[in-house]
DNA sequence: CTGTTAGCGCTTTCAA
DNA sequence: TTGAAAGCGCTAACAG
C-alpha cells in the first residue's frame, strides 16, 4: 500500500466531485477536443478547486511514456560540459521533456551503472563522451534508444565534434610560426576526442617534419595540465597542443611557475573555447561545438523516439583554430 | 494501451517461468529475506535468462516512492553551479537517488514552471539560488519536500553561504589598501546573495567613511561585466567588488580595454571563487562553498524524506577574503 | 460527446 | 515461506 502523500487528489475523486466518469477527468486534460467545452471548463475547475495534480507516475505506467531523458557526462564541471546540458536542457525543454542528469566521474563503471539505473525511468538516454567501451554502449543502446556525443560507434545516432580538423589547424598553425618540436598533452585515453585530437596532431606533425611527441594524463584537469609542464620541457619542445582548455590552462600556470613566458618563450593551444573570453591571456584554441551538440543530440533523440528507428545518423560538427594570445613566433 | 517497449519482460512471465506467484518474484528483489535462499536463487536465474529488467515507473506507483530528486539551478553554465551540481549529484548518488536537473535561465517564471512540472515526479526538490518570490516557493514548499540554496526564507530548510563576511572583508581590505571610492557591481535583483552582498559592502563601507555606489546589471555575465565598466570608471572609484566571478572577469576585460591596468591603477574583488585558480591574472575573490552547498542540501533532503520532518533547519557556510592578484593600493 | 471496463507492472495485506 | 487478490492513479479501447 503506498504512503500517504500531501496534495493526493485522484481522479476519481474530480470525477465524483464533478459528476463525470473517471475518463473525462483524463480526457479534459489529455484530450480536451474530445469532450464539450463546457465539460472541460467545468472539470478543470472542479480539479482546480480540490487541488488536483495529475500524477505523472501512473501516467506513464499507463501510456508507457514518461516524458524523460538522461544525460550522461563524465564530469558536469568540466568546462566543456555545462554549456552543452544547458543547451540539451533547452531543446529538451521544447519537446516537453524532463532530463536527468548524470556524472560519471571520468570512470567506465560508474557510467555504466548510472546508465542502468537511469534507463529504467526514461525514454532514452544521451551519452556524452563516454568512457565506456563500444560493447557496453552497444548493450545498454539495445535496450533503450540513445544517442551519442563525441564516439563514434556505428549503429547508434551520434554527433561529432571533429576536431580534428581544428588541431590539424592548430599544428600546422604552429609550423608556419618555426615551432619545430611540439608536443601533445593528452586526455583520457578512453575519449573518442582525445585519440582524434592526438592522431590529427601527430599526422600533421609527421606531414611538416615536425618532430611530435605525446604527454599522457588520465583525467583532463588543470592539474594534470600542471603536471605535464616538466615532462612538455624536457623534451625540449617549444610548443604544446593540450587535449582541452582545463589542460591548457594547468599547461601555462606551469610554465608561468617555471619562469617561462608565454608566447615569448613558449606557445600552447587548448580545445574546446570551453573557457571563452573568460581568461587572460587569452587561450589560442580549437572552437568548441558544445551547445551545437547538446541541443542536435536531443532534437536527434526525439526524431529516434517519434520514428522509432534507430537509424545511423552521424552529424560531424566542424571545429577551427581559433588564434588569440598564447602563440606566436618560435623563440 | 501503452506502447510496446523492447525489453518489456514482466514480473508475471519471471513468475510463469520459474513456477512462482509474482508476489515472490517481486519479493526476490525486493525482500529476499522474506524466501528461502533457493527460491530467491532460482527467481533470480531465471529472470537473469529472460532479461527480467525490474520497472521502475510501477514499483514508484506502487509504492509511492520514485527515488528521484530535482535540482534547479539559474544557468547551469554559470561556474558557480557546476561544482555544486556535481556535488549534490555524488550524494544523492548515496542514497541511491537520482536528480533530475532544471536550468531556469534566471527567470523566475521559467522556475516557476520548471518547478510545477518536475515536482510531480521527485520525492523532493533543491532550489538554489531561487529567483521566484518567498510566496511562490512557500507554495511550491507546501506540496513537495523542499530545501533551499542561498534563500532565506524561514520555515523552509535551507543552506546558505554566508558571503556577507567574505564581502565585509574585502571591502575592509580595499579601504587598508587606500582605496577610498569602491562600487559593488551588482547581479540579479532577486537574488539573495547579491542583495547579502550588496549590504555587507555598502555597510561595511560606511562604517570605513568610504565612498561607495552600486552599478547594477540584471544577469551575472562576463558581458554585464563588461558593460558596466564605464559607468564604474565614471564614478572615479578606485577599486570594484563585482557579484560574482564572471562579472568581475568581465569588469577586468572592459578596463584592460580601457589601458587601465589592474592592480596597479584599479583593484577588482570577485565572488565565490568559482574560476579558481584557472585565471591569470588571479582574481582576488571572496570564497565560495559551492561543493559543500551542493551535498549539504541533498544530504538536508535525505533527512527531510526520512523524517517527514519539515524542520526549520538553517545552515549557514562562512566565507572569507581570498587575497590574490587584482587588488593593490589605490594609486 | 461520454461512460464502462480493462488493464499498465509492481507491491502488499491476508491467508494458508 | 509462499500464493491469491486487491489495488496504486491513470489511459484507452469499446460502446453507446
Amino acid at each position: 500500500m503506498p504512503v500517504e502523500r500531501k496534495g493526493g487528489v485522484t481522479i476519481s475523486q474530480v470525477a465524483e466531485a464533478a459528476g463525470v466518469a473517471r475518463s473525462s477527468v483524463s480526457r479534459a486534460y489529455t484530450k480536451p477536443h474530445m469532450l464539450s467545452p463546457d465539460t472541460v471548463e467545468h472539470i478543470k475547475a472542479v480539479a482546480e478547486r480540490l487541488g488536483y495534480i495529475p500524477n505523472h507516475t501512473a501516467r506513464a505506467l499507463s501510456t508507457g511514456r514518461n516524458g524523460n531523458i538522461a544525460l550522461i557526462v563524465p564530469d558536469v564541471a568540466n568546462p566543456f560540459f555545462p554549456p552543452l546540458i544547458r543547451a540539451a536542457q533547452g531543446e529538451a525543454d521544447r519537446y516537453d521533456f524532463c532530463v536527468f542528469l548524470g556524472n560519471s566521474e571520468e570512470d567506465a563503471e560508474k557510467e555504466d551503472k548510472l546508465l542502468s539505473r537511469l534507463s529504467s525511468q526514461v525514454e532514452g538516454v544521451i551519452l556524452a563522451s563516454p568512457r565506456l567501451s563500444d560493447e557496453r554502449i552497444l548493450a545498454h543502446a539495445s535496450l533503450k534508444p540513445m544517442v551519442l556525443i563525441n564516439r563514434n560507434v556505428e549503429g547508434i545516432p551520434r554527433v561529432l565534434i571533429d576536431s580534428g580538423t581544428g588541431v590539424a589547424q592548430a599544428t600546422r598553425h604552429l609550423a608556419e610560426q618555426g615551432h619545430r618540436r611540439i608536443v601533445y598533452v593528452s586526455g583520457p585515453s578512453a575519449s573518442w576526442s582525445n585519440r582524434q585530437r592526438r592522431s590529427a596532431a601527430r599526422n600533421t606533425a609527421a606531414k611538416l617534419s615536425l618532430e611530435f611527441s605525446v604527454v599522457s594524463a588520465s583525467v583532463p584537469s588543470f592539474e594534470a595540465g600542471l603536471q605535464a609542464v616538466p615532462s612538455i620541457l624536457g623534451r625540449k619542445a617549444t610548443a604544446a597542443i593540450a587535449f582541452d582548455d582545463v589542460m591548457a590552462q594547468g599547461v601555462l600556470a606551469g610554465l608561468a611557475a617555471r619562469g617561462v613566458s608565454v608566447p615569448e618563450e613558449f606557445s600552447v593551444v587548448g580545445c574546446d573555447d570551453a573557457l571563452g573570453p573568460l581568461m587572460v591571456p587569452v587561450l589560442t584554441t580549437v572552437s568548441g561545438q558544445s551547445v551545437e551538440a547538446g541541443k542536435l543530440s536531443v532534437s536527434l533523440l526525439m526524431q529516434v523516439l517519434q520514428s522509432d528507428a534507430l537509424g545511423d545518423a552521424c552529424y560531424v560538427l566542424e571545429t577551427h583554430l581559433i588564434v588569440r594570445s598564447t602563440t606566436n613566433a618560435a623563440p
